[in-house]
RNA sequence: GCCCGCGUGGUGUAGGGGUUAUCAUGAGGGGUUGUCGAUCCCUCGACCCGGGUUCAAAUCCCGGCGCGGGCGCCA
């Protein structure tokens, strides 16, 4: 991966990773680093220093007479995770005693001190131990987040959500997408279905948004083509599951002059994109959490590029996939959790449910009359993506005829006249058009090997959790 | 909202009517050391809250609070 361009800073000359990628040039110089005490070990007249920035860990090495005796003494008696300053010379670092036929490591440097100064002190004892193999508790970690995130597999898995969203972007701009931002206060119910949270905006009641949908679709409709959003949505939902939260970030897309086929095709190039640049850009993020499971006895992640076009695996077959395994559901019934295991038994990675019925999907979604299901039942152009039992994606071919648009309300139980905002829209001209919407953390699990969303969310608000 | 389970040092655990309450990690002190989140010695620190049963409760019962898992609900 390409270094990213650190300029000197007033605190530090270097970062920790250029003294290791830039050790060989930097012999005999005086730098200046910083960082948290990740251990300190030295009682005597020696002490030794992990120290860890952002960026890598680097070994500092303080030596009687190299530093005054005060200077010494005060860090052998710093407590884990303060924070220093430290100015030396690079040198190259004692190579450790490896086991007979071990391969000796690649050179690593370090700092031989000159001087050292305490910036922050650490109280004792910590909450939770950053360097320590001890399991901790998801609500422990969740309580002293700033500190779990110091964990390197932690701030791992945030690293790499920084890349999904980064070489998402990266693939849509590509596409001819344009970044937007949709309001989060809204006046009504926007979609219905949900609950919402109602707050007061100024003498009036409002509400936060549940999804940028109604939005986005409008910027098509004035013109800008196709555009993206990475924002976040509220709902008001007590659901309390591995999966769900009540603040979560939509990554969405839509569309002008497509259909279901055309978004699903930039969903899945967008996903291949991602996976395939995280592989070849960013396997140290990989081999960092995989060090961390390796020590839980966990199970190795991969980044396994998924191979295009993914799998399209129609609801109505879904459907008898699901009674040929013998359970009990009839066409027009959800997929739920223990069925999705079923589809997710022969479809294990990235796979699409395409077509569902027009009654199970919100009334904005497109529906053909001549499409129906063998039994007669009306079809719509909205589908999901799953990734094994996980519901990563819904989206769909949008209505654009407004007197249809007006029909799916009323047949949804729904008054057209609290829509007119979004209906206007449609009086003058729609072109067809198709998007959706991509729970970003759960993507995060899925390439992570997180089992719960909470470890992909720095700051998850659950029907618990409102802090920190 | 439903079902099941769990609350023991700072963290994570063992124990499950009478124990000096286990182990790891940590914290404090010391020894040694150009070491490898080293190592050795000493020390410190805990049974969620309230009520009940019992000679005796961390352990059993009831209630509360907190948490976990599964499900439902959910563009």
């Amino acid at each position: 991966m390409a270094e990213a361009n650190l300029h000197p800073t007033s605190f530090r000359s270097h970062s920790l990773a250029q003294i290791q990628s830039q050790g060989e040039e930097l012999i005999e110089q005086e730098v200046t680093i910083c960082g948290f005490a990740q251990a300190i070990r030295g009682k005597g007249k020696i002490c030794f220093v992990d120290l860890r920035d952002g960026t890598g860990t680097c070994q500092v090495f303080l030596k009687q007479g190299m530093v005054d005796d005060e200077t010494l003494a005060s860090i052998q008696n710093l407590s884990r995770e303060s924070t220093a300053q430290f100015t030396g010379t690079v040198a190259k670092k004692r190579p450790p005693k490896v086991a007979e036929g071990e391969p000796i490591p690649p050179p690593e440097y370090e700092v031989v001190a000159t001087s050292a100064t305490i910036l922050a002190q650490a109280e004792t004892p910590l909450p939770l131990g950053v360097a320590d193999d001890v399991h901790v508790e998801l609500d422990t970690r969740l309580d002293n987040r700033f500190l779990d995130l110091r964990r390197k597999h932690v701030n791992a898995i945030f690293n790499l959500r920084g890349k999904i969203l980064q070489y998402g972007r990266e693939h849509l701009i590509n596409e001819g997408f344009k970044e937007i931002n949709s309001p989060k206060i809204i006046a009504a119910a926007a979609e219905g279905g949900t609950n919402l949270f109602p707050m007061k905006y100024f003498e009036r009641d409002a509400y936060l948004s549940q999804s940028p949908q109604l939005y986005k679709q409008l910027a098509v409709l004035g013109g800008l083509e196709r555009v993206f959003e990475i924002g976040p949505a509220f709902r008001a939902e007590k659901h309390d599951t591995y999966r769900h939260l009540n603040e979560f970030v939509s990554f969405d897309i839509e569309m002008a002059w497509a259909n279901d086929e055309d978004v699903m095709g930039v969903q899945e190039r967008m996903i291949h994109h991602i996976w395939s640049s995280i592989a070849n850009n960013d396997s140290n993020l990989i081999d960092d959490i995989n060090s961390f499971r390796r020590a839980q006895d966990q199970e190795e992640i991969e980044v396994e590029i998924p191979t295009l076009p993914f799998p399209r695996v129609e609801y109505s077959d879904a459907i008898e996939m699901i009674k040929a395994a013998g359970q009990d559901i009839e066409w027009g019934d959800d997929i739920e959790a223990h069925h999705a295991d079923i589809i997710a038994e022969h479809h294990p990675g990235f796979h699409f449910i395409p077509r569902w019925p027009m009654s199970m999907k919100p009334f904005y979604i497109y529906h053909d009359k001549s499409e129906t299901s063998q039994s007669g039942g009306q079809l719509s152009r909205g589908f999901d993506l799953n990734y094994g039992r996980d519901e990563m994606t819904s989206g769909g071919q949008r209505e654009h005829r407004t007197e249809v648009l007006k029909q799916n309300l009323l047949d949804m139980d729904l008054n057209p006249e609290d829509f007119s905002f979004y209906i206007d829209g449609f009086r003058f001209g729609a072109p067809p058009h198709a998007g959706w919407g991509l729970g970003v953390a759960r993507l995060t699990m899925v390439l992570t090997g997180s089992r719960n969303v909470r470890e992909t969310v720095l700051f998850p608000r659950d029907r618990r959790r409102c802090t920190p």
